[in-house]
DNA sequence: CTCGTTTTGTTCTCCCGTTCACAAACTCCT
DNA sequence: AGGAGTTTGTGAACGGGAGAACAAAACGAG
């Protein structure tokens, strides 16, 4: 049994602190429903995993449950957004206002879960007329006032490949520290700045791998 | 060493699978710049990965590299593609056009890797009338006889939360057995149902709890 | 107060994935 | 032909996460 730290500093594993946020969501759909305790078993239902690695989980945070009893949904719905970070508002810039940009200015998920939108800019002259969600489309040479004047550190890249590392970089140089990239590249950025990517094609890619595979050998187990 | 397998039938972790299609993108910018062989450290530091790792993937399709040589990027191309399934054209549904189901549609990444989007369908009649990406958005309703007449088996469901659920399992009931749910939901479906999901909020929180991480204890690693 | 029931928190074991390190194999130069 | 230099493919060590199983703690009944 180690030391007791009950305020922070322990270390999350990488893969938990994924799944941190399926629970943050189940908890706010159990509240919403009026429930005010659950069972590790229930809400492991809910957020689709096994129930003991949602204990184990959970046991990182701390003890958050009553044994024989259960988790208070709200109380447990704080401590993981506290955990999280998203008890404080995160202001957000996204950069390229294509198809993708729109959606993702337009997507109401980030403001109900502590992201604030709060510039978009585009390097095409041509969209800076555009208002898109509210917002004035921008020019991408205003990112580092952006994010001086609103202390910016997560930056969101939709633009097209190409572009892609100069925006990072550009990002980087103004301070900006994470950075959730939709282009399909790998960005390099230095020690210290978070990256996170999303591809849509290559999840399509590893479903297209497995339904080859069903068809060729019937037998095969589940994807994700 | 094993018995030679030089056809298919050999299991690929999924770990490999899922950057298999990073390998694939890295070989075609390699190709469009008129390269013709590579090393597996030029590949992998194009691919974003660790030099021995990207063998050590390579390995699992086969021996298609030269040693003292390293990779034909045309050969290596191919056998990818084919490892995945991309050689031919995947039929796929679009499900819900809202501000990211007309994003999807219009993504052109997906018709160059292989995939088609054969239909985009929405429950709200108000938007049937609407062309999108040269479709027309027709009736939920539609979905039996579509995936009959294309022989579809990639559904992307792109709908409101509360929805997403009804739609997979009117999918799987229609014979889809691969699934790419961008709404944020666990999803319950059959074994042998495929299920991936890409929840845009959730990278975001990810970022957001390294981020806080960061100005509380600076010190901490890398994220991904 | 005591006992049985429920449910958490944790320990232990197993498995998958990553990385190192090196032998095998190929090219090129002399 | 032979040796030096490269680069692949893979065996082996290592680390982290998943799941089973159980002890500790809370509650309720009698």
């Amino acid at each position: 049994m180690t030391a007791r730290t009950p305020d922070s500093a322990r270390d999350i594993p990488e893969a938990t602190v994924a799944r941190l946020p399926v629970y943050l969501r189940a908890l706010i759909s159990l509240a919403e429903e009026g429930i005010t305790t659950c069972s590790s078993e229930e809400l492991a239902a809910f957020a689709g995993v096994n129930s003991a690695k949602l204990r184990k989980d959970l046991s990182y945070l701390g003890s958050y449950g009553t044994r024989g009893v259960g988790y208070d949904v709200e109380y447990l719905r704080y401590q993981i957004a506290r955990e999280i970070g998203v008890t404080q508002d995160w202001p957000v810039v996204i950069v390229g206002i294509g198809n993708l940009g729109h959606a993702l200015a337009n997507y109401s998920g980030f403001r109900s879960r502590g992201f604030r939108v709060v510039a978009l800019l585009d390097a095409d002259p041509d969209r800076h007329e555009e208002v898109v969600a509210g917002l004035e489309v921008r020019s991408f040479e205003d990112l580092e006032s952006i994010v001086a004047e609103h202390d910016v550190s997560i930056g969101v890249i939709a633009t097209p490949a190409v572009a892609a590392q100069s925006v990072a970089d550009r990002m980087v140089a103004t301070g900006i520290t994470s950075i959730l990239n939709f282009a399909p590249t790998v960005l390099s950025v230095p020690d210290g700045v978070g990256v996170r990517k999303v591809d849509l094609s290559i999840e399509l890619q590893i479903l297209a791998y497995h339904e080859q595979r069903k068809s060729v050998a019937p037998g095969a187990g589940a994807v994700s």
